[in-house]
DNA sequence: CTTACGGCTTGATATATGTCAAAATTAACA
DNA sequence: TGTTAATTTTGACATATATCAAGCCGTAAG
């Protein structure tokens, strides 16, 4: 486990950032995005590892992923763990720690990374003032909420490899928004992540990539990962068992 | 499955609501409370199994619950269906369909229950004026994020007796928050109800629930419940599977 | 009061996934 | 670059939960 590189914050401008479109899809004066820009600095790089903030740690501010890849997690006092998500440029993190000011899970970086510190009460201040970020932010955090309700649903009446497909058209699909390929691209994490996130035993994602290699819809060899048929994936996802 | 009965909204008073403490805990001044006051309109009884939302519905309100229960429920194109919470009195429900202007789930009500009405936009008008109350709604959104990230660290790692004392627990809790008894109360929802919430067939709740009879931690018959030890249950929860 | 229906319990059996173990492969590090 | 540790795959077997089926109970409607 690494620290990320000592507080070496520089000024970014969300104006110019290619990730706009992503992350803050707001129309906005210049005026108005420079004061956004204002309260926003770039932190230094999270190495392959590091931690972006812990469990219990005191919320201040979220962050928005500029390059790499997170994780987040819970972990039970039993030590039991769960993957509640696998994080990627634009997306933004840490907004389970307003409840409480203070982070419910832990963010690592499954590769080196950068990201943007939102101070959250000085974009609250802002929000005031202007109504699309206001908007903004509230349907980043709903999104969230519609996010999770389906991975209840996934983990909570599908079976292993229905999950697998569900998981890897997800990422498909986000790649793809990010103008990467949708059938060939990187896994980030580990079978035991991926397995983690899905509710199921390592042993048992490695069975189910393999079954859906014998099955012609994927190809996988380690993190690579390529997707031979996407409508037969979707099928096998949407395959009800009665 | 019955209608609401017709618009007879009336006025409803925060400032003189029992509820107020769960609800809105807010510090707000007597003219504040009022302007939030003159915001909100009590809806019609909604009878046992009549819905509140529809998934698709268009999304314009969110609701606190004033008397009463509902369950939230997402369904696959497949036909599969989740139940993704229990909501019970000074709870608040809706916050999906802010992401996409429109709702991503059903809201069923379990008895005869009453709510609030909250005109969203109106709301995020007033929480520009008053900065608690915009902190209360991001804090309640983050606490949504919070609590479905817990059901899945629930169906992603516990076997059936632990979400089962992990579910009762959770209602007890809750009970017990206002003012009821914590062990022993009225479940208002069916087997097969709870299977879906947590990811089980209705006879595994059933086999569970008399299990957890038989290791007289509960006494359960039909929908009556009762807690006979609560550090037992909690143990039972707790207890690692490796 | 009687009947009918949905909800619940319990048993027997099936099956998907977990567990344990070993070997192969890859990645990390000295 | 060589060595070690981590990750992944695969097999054999165990087990928790699902499935199917039957009967019971309790509430609601006639």
């Amino acid at each position: 486990m690494h620290k990320p590189a000592p507080n070496n914050s520089l000024k970014v401008a969300c104006s110019t950032c290619n990730l706009r479109k992503l992350c803050l899809p707001v129309n906005l004066s210049n005026i108005e995005m420079a004061r956004l820009d204002n309260l926003i600095t770039r932190k230094g790089v999270y190495r392959h590892g590091s931690i972006l903030y812990r469990s219990g740690d005191k919320f201040q501010a979220l962050y928005a992923i500029r390059t790499g890849f997170f994780k987040t997690q819970i972990l039970n006092e039993d030590g039991r763990e769960q993957v509640t998500g696998f994080q990627m440029a634009g997306e933004i993190i840490g907004m389970d720690g307003i409840s409480n000011d203070a982070h419910t899970c832990d963010a690592v970086a499954l590769e080196d990374s950068e990201v943007c510190e939102i101070p959250f009460s000085r974009l609250e201040d802002l929000g005031r003032e202007l109504p699309p970020l206001q908007r903004h932010l509230h349907r980043i955090l709903s999104r969230e909420i519609v996010r999770d309700q389906n991975i209840m649903l996934l983990l909570g009446s599908m079976r292993a490899e229905e999950r697998l497909a569900a998981f890897l058209l997800n990422l498909s699909q986000r790649f793809a928004v990010r103008g990467y390929s949708p059938t060939s691209f990187q896994l980030r994490m580990t079978r035991q992540e991926i397995g983690s996130y899905l509710g199921l035993k390592l042993e048992t994602v490695s069975r189910a990539l393999s079954h859906l290699q014998e099955s012609k819809l994927i190809n996988v060899r380690n993190r690579s990962l390529e997707i031979l048929c996407l409508p037969g994936l979707q099928a096998c996802m949407g395959k009800r068992v009665r």
